[in-house]
RNA sequence: GGGCCUGUAGCUCAAUUUGGUCAGAGCAGAGCGCUCAUAACGCUUUGGUUGCAGGUUCGAGUCCUGCCGGGCCUACCA
């Protein structure tokens, strides 16, 4: 048995999370954990909210709420979407939890003192009207290279070059519209990132079984131009934690936050504390500390891959930096963008199908189901909806839905629901097992390898052997002039449903939970074929679940698809 | 501009690590079969000069060069 901490990326606080999101890192890392612990490893699988950052500070401006207010709430709304996807999380922890604050001032205080922090002087912007410092991002301007009227401070959307918010021509605040700006002197710490490019470096080389993906990225950061760049902690915002140096004052840092991207990884670590905290688990280090329990632990973060820089380099300094012994992640999965008819989901211009509205028109199961077996491992992939009521339907309620209901009906109206006695195993059934046993070890080897698309095409093998056999066998022929056989291979045909449940429980957790109640078992993992298609003994009652797939209809889809065309009001 | 990823049957993808039965699967289409089942299922089958042009090699989807298309990142959004 191993110890596994799983990651997902942790959402960002400003709105409801769209299909994209959820697929990027959260389901992928849901699908990882149910799978371990069904193969009976030790799990703590954490996520939390991003609650920092001048977009939170806005989105609660723009509810008309404190931002400590509208985080509360937005937590509670994306806790719920997480138990409606359910999200198997051991905590759903926050960014702004008490634990956080407190380990996130200790790991500056350990950087200070290991030398790696260093105090500048930076120009910022600050908007009068506004009241605030602006990100570059948040100046708009006129372009000096294109004369695009709406360039950003950092970047012109329309010829890309890279700008400074001084060089736009007319700047002025993109939350006001105000042109009242000036440019102040402000005191910020820089965490000295490049004086461990090299231990960053080797330890990236290190990691020769990661994912291109995510390799390539950490090496561009490291290797661009002068190397791995010094980075800004800090900001001159409101709501954050507070500068301070472990548990003493930083003085010049007064009302100063630390930087979203700073606090965000090491809630990762927190939110661990706040499961031991809410009474969930009680020894949170033994998760994270290599000297006190931790040095067994395999820690693997799934995230999109705009989020790769700061989990292979930004975070690994402020771990390494700290000279303590805090467990650094083993592997990272990272994923590209799922896209949505044609372009990109959207959270600021509401395109796509958003947590909520998607379990409005369909039970989770249907959404994991698509989305995993579509996750973009390789390059970005597409969501329409022609693909997913087509790939839903064929899959989820022809091949699965429709094996179960076909032989738990047989069984009902010949022998009555119970498991029927009778008759022996022969040479087909022998054959299937063998087969179901190599195809178990190649989903087994693709889970543990996070393989999920690969994972995804063996299952739904898996649960095609089910009606091939039932062709093949033709229980309904046999029961007419040999019902001892019939019994047989009806019981047989039975079994594979738990069989498939304890398989198909990381996928689709509510249907195999529904299918191992009908069938009146514990959802297991199994062991082996063998044993696993002989457990149901005969007499062992049942009872013909309800259709656990309904079709997508033409109607519905074109429904959703005009409901869905347009951007979110 | 630079870097990285990507382009394989109508569609979604596999095979690229280690060049050699590697050109495959699912869906869609066609034909046949079955009748237990959500008009579901099974079997058979039609589709590809692997974006284009060169090169290396006994042999390239796989390696090299150039070109074309799609995507991402480029450090103060997170």
């Amino acid at each position: 048995m191993a110890r596994v901490l799983i990651t997902s990326a942790i959402p960002y606080i400003n709105g409801i999370k769209h299909l994209g999101n959820l697929v990027g890192s959260q389901l992928p890392a849901d699908l990882y954990a149910r799978y371990l612990r069904g193969r009976g490893h030790e799990v703590l699988f954490l996520c939390a909210t991003d609650e920092h950052g001048t977009p939170a500070e806005l989105a609660a401006a723009k509810a008309g709420k404190p931002v400590a207010e509208y985080c509360a709430r937005m937590w509670a709304v994306q806790d719920e979407l997480g138990r409606g996807f359910r999200l198997s999380f051991d905590h759903f922890g926050r960014s702004s939890s008490p634990q956080n604050h407190a380990l996130t001032q200790h790991f500056a205080g350990r950087l200070a003192d290991a030398g790696l922090i260093e105090e500048a002087w930076e120009k910022q912007i600050y908007s009068k009207a506004d009241d605030r410092f602006l990100p570059d991002r948040y100046i708009e301007g006129t372009c000096p290279n294109c004369g695009y009227d709406k360039a950003r401070g950092d970047q012109c959307e329309s010829c890309t070059i890279q700008l400074t918010p001084t060089e736009l021509i007319e700047p002025r605040s993109a939350i006001s519209g105000s042109t009242d700006l000036e440019v102040r002197e402000t005191r910020h710490l820089h965490l000295k990132q490049s004086q461990l490019r090299m231990q960053l470096s080797d330890w990236i080389d290190s990691k020769t079984d990661w994912p291109v993906l995510t390799t390539s990225i950490a090496r561009k950061w490291l290797n661009d131009g002068d190397g791995l760049q010094d980075r800004g902690i800090t900001r001159d915002l409101d709501w954050g934690i507070p500068v301070k140096r472990g548990t003493e004052d930083w003085p010049g840092m007064e009302g100063k936050v630390f930087y979203v991207w700073f606090d965000a990884p090491i809630e990762y670590i927190a939110c661990a504390h706040e499961w031991v905290a809410a009474g969930k688990g009680d020894d949170w280090k033994r998760w994270w500390r290599t000297d006190q329990g931790a040095e067994d632990v395999r820690y693997v973060q799934f995230m999109g891959k705009d989020n790769v820089p700061f989990h292979t380099l930004s975070f690994p300094a402020t771990i390494l930096g700290s000279g303590e012994p805090w467990k650094l992640v083993d592997y990272i999965k990272s994923f590209n963008y799922l896209n949505y008819d044609g372009g990109q989901f959207s959270t600021s211009q509401g395109r796509g199908v958003f947590m909520d509205q998607a379990l409005e028109i369909l039970p989770s199961d249907y959404w994991r189901w698509w989305l995993l077996s579509h996750v973009p491992e390789t390059s970005d992939a597409e969501f329409t909806w022609e693909a997913f009521q087509q790939d839903v339907n064929k899959d989820l309620a022809d091949v699965l839905g429709n094996f179960v209901s076909r032989i738990t009906k047989f069984c009902r109206s010949k022998f009555g629901a119970v498991v029927p006695e009778g008759g022996f195993h022969g040479p087909r059934e022998q054959a299937l097992i063998t087969d179901l046993q190599t195809r178990l070890g190649r989903y087994q080897a693709h889970m543990d390898a996070i393989e999920i698309r690969k994972a995804a095409a063996e299952l739904r093998a898996i649960w095609v052997t089910g009606n091939e056999y039932l062709q093949s066998a033709a229980p309904w022929a046999a029961f007419k002039h040999d019902p001892q056989t019939a019994a047989a291979m009806t019981r047989f045909a039975l079994n594979l449903i738990p069989f498939y449940a304890g398989l198909s429980a990381p996928f689709i957790p509510d249907t195999a939970q529904a299918m191992a109640d009908a069938m009146g078992v514990p959802l297991a993992w199994p062991a082996c074929a063998e044993t696993a298609l002989t457990a149901l003994p005969a007499g062992h009652g049942f009872t013909v679940p309800d259709v656990l797939f309904t079709k997508i209809s033409n109607d519905q889809r074109k429904a959703w698809q005009a409901r869905f065309a347009g951007v979110r009001t």
